[in-house]
Order: C-alpha cells, then sequence, then structure tokens
DNA sequence: TTTGACCTTCCAGTTAGGGGAAAGGTTATA
DNA sequence: TATAACCTTTCCCCTAACTGGAAGGTCAAA
C-alpha cells in the first residue's frame, strides 16, 4: 500500500505521515523499486493509533512514549496511566485558565453597550485607566 | 527611560518588546545618541495594554486592530465588542473540545487499574480494538 | 503519446516569542 | 586607569505540529 492509501485509511495526510516518520515518530517504511514508501497492516494499526492518539490532545513526545508503552508486552497499565493522568492534568489548568479569561471578557463584553457611541469598558480596562 | 526600565515597569520583557516593534505592533521608538531605544510614559501605556490584552489571550493581531481603535477617537465599541466577542467564541469552542477530551480521557484513567498487570484499556481504546 | 494522478525531496511559513553569540556602551569600584 | 558588572545592540537559530508549494520522477489509462 502507498502513502496515499495509507493516509485515506488512517486519517491522517500523506504530508503528515512524512512528518511524523522525520521525527521519528514512525519507523523508516520499506521501498518499493521505484523509490515509493510501502505501508502494511501493521503500520496502519500504527498510524490509527497515532490518529486517535493526537485527537485527544496527546503530544508528540507523549505518543512517542505511548506507542512504546503499547509494543511492550511488559508494560505496566500504570505507566500509560500516569501519562494520561498528567495529560488530563494539563488540560484542566488551561481549562480553568480560559474560563477565567472568558469570565473577564463575558463581564467586558456585558458591560460595553455596543452601539456607535465611542466608550467602551473592554478598551478602559486593558488602559488600565482605573490604576 | 531604556529598555530594560520599560520591560520592569510594563511586565514585558526586552526580547518581547524588541519582537513586537518587529512585527509592527509597537511603533519605531526614538533613540538616543549611543543607539538605545528611549521610551515615553506614552509608551509605557502602549505596552500595558498590550500586556493586558495577551493575558486575555488576544492575539497579536487582535492587538493590532484594538490599538488601532483604542487610539481612534471615533471608534465606535460595537467594533471592540466585535473583536471581543469573536475571541470568546473561539475560547468557548476551545473549551468544549477540550471538555470532551477530559470527559473521555477521565473515563479511560477510571477504567484502567493502573498497577503493574499490562492490561490497559487506554492503549486498547487508542488500538481500536474494538473496531 | 499524452494526460492526470500519484509519488519523491527540499524549503519556507505559521505563533509568540526564547536562547545565546558577538559586539559595544555605561557605571561603580579598587 | 583598569576592570568588573551590567546594560544595550543586531543577528540567527529553536520551539510544535504541521501545511503549502516548487521541481521533478512514476505509473495507468485513453
Amino acid at each position: 500500500m502507498n502513502i496515499g492509501t495509507a493516509a485515506r485509511q488512517s486519517g491522517i495526510t500523506a504530508k503528515t505521515i512524512r512528518y511524523y516518520e522525520s521525527v521519528g515518530l514512525l519507523p523508516e517504511p520499506i521501498r518499493a523499486a521505484n523509490g515509493y514508501r510501502h505501508y502494511r497492516e501493521k503500520d496502519l494499526q500504527t498510524l490509527r493509533f497515532i490518529h486517535r492518539a493526537r485527537k485527544l490532545g496527546f503530544t508528540i513526545k507523549d505518543i512517542r512514549d505511548l506507542l512504546g508503552l503499547w509494543h511492550d508486552k511488559e508494560r505496566a497499565s500504570a505507566d500509560v496511566r500516569e501519562v494520561a493522568k498528567r495529560h488530563v492534568a494539563e488540560i484542566e489548568q488551561r481549562l480553568e485558565e480560559m474560563e477565567s479569561v472568558r469570565q473577564t471578557l463575558m463581564h467586558l463584553i456585558h458591560e460595553c453597550h455596543g452601539d456607535d457611541r465611542p466608550d467602551c469598558p473592554i478598551l478602559e480596562d486593558l488602559a488600565g485607566d482605573k490604576e
């Protein structure tokens, strides 16, 4: 199977597959006589694994670890759990920060009458007029 | 006031101030005889404005617009409100996506016994064994 | 044979800066 | 006066995770 087919079957673009290979997330595939990359079913499984992990927001570095744990039959589920828990903790921190920003902005937007008069509490807040 | 002082007073590093200047967010400041950038109180106000806007997650491009509206005495508050509302909408979309990912991960982590046995539903889900 | 779809490599751009080099300016102290 | 300590300048490279595009080789069908 050529890279285009592997791309369609995995949901990752050909461009991105080459990128993953370049950063060492994927092993170098065997090549056909014409130089084309050749993929097998096993490679597709890896690509799908990566695709799912990316959709869950894991970084390339995390995925490198997860792939290692996946291929290691002696792996401990505790290790995987740690990677996932760390990731969730990061997500939760970002969620909190973003929620706080959202609150501030919602408040300012609510205060801003939003017509064609020039007064705008949003700008006033950014300018720090009150300090 | 030199760049280091301006940096301390505004909360933006000297490096970043130069960066903002390079991307046209800040005008080129006047220079002292020795070539050092020279900042005045007015510049500090702009720097503080930018600092606050960045903390609220506005992009450089957004801030460019906001600075323009801030300096335009004829500006309509509706324009500022639009920028803020668009930004909030983006934040809310990212919040939803991240919350959904968090739910999925929490579920998987909960299912994973997390001891030294190798079975791990997290990896099984990523591998897509059920499909 | 010629199109069109596919593949190859390489280079550059994206965000919002950070790190660090090499050089020069300023100030305090010995 | 010399030297240290600290400031500033420009310059280029690095980050994450790709995406876009250029220039060129390959293959199957009409």
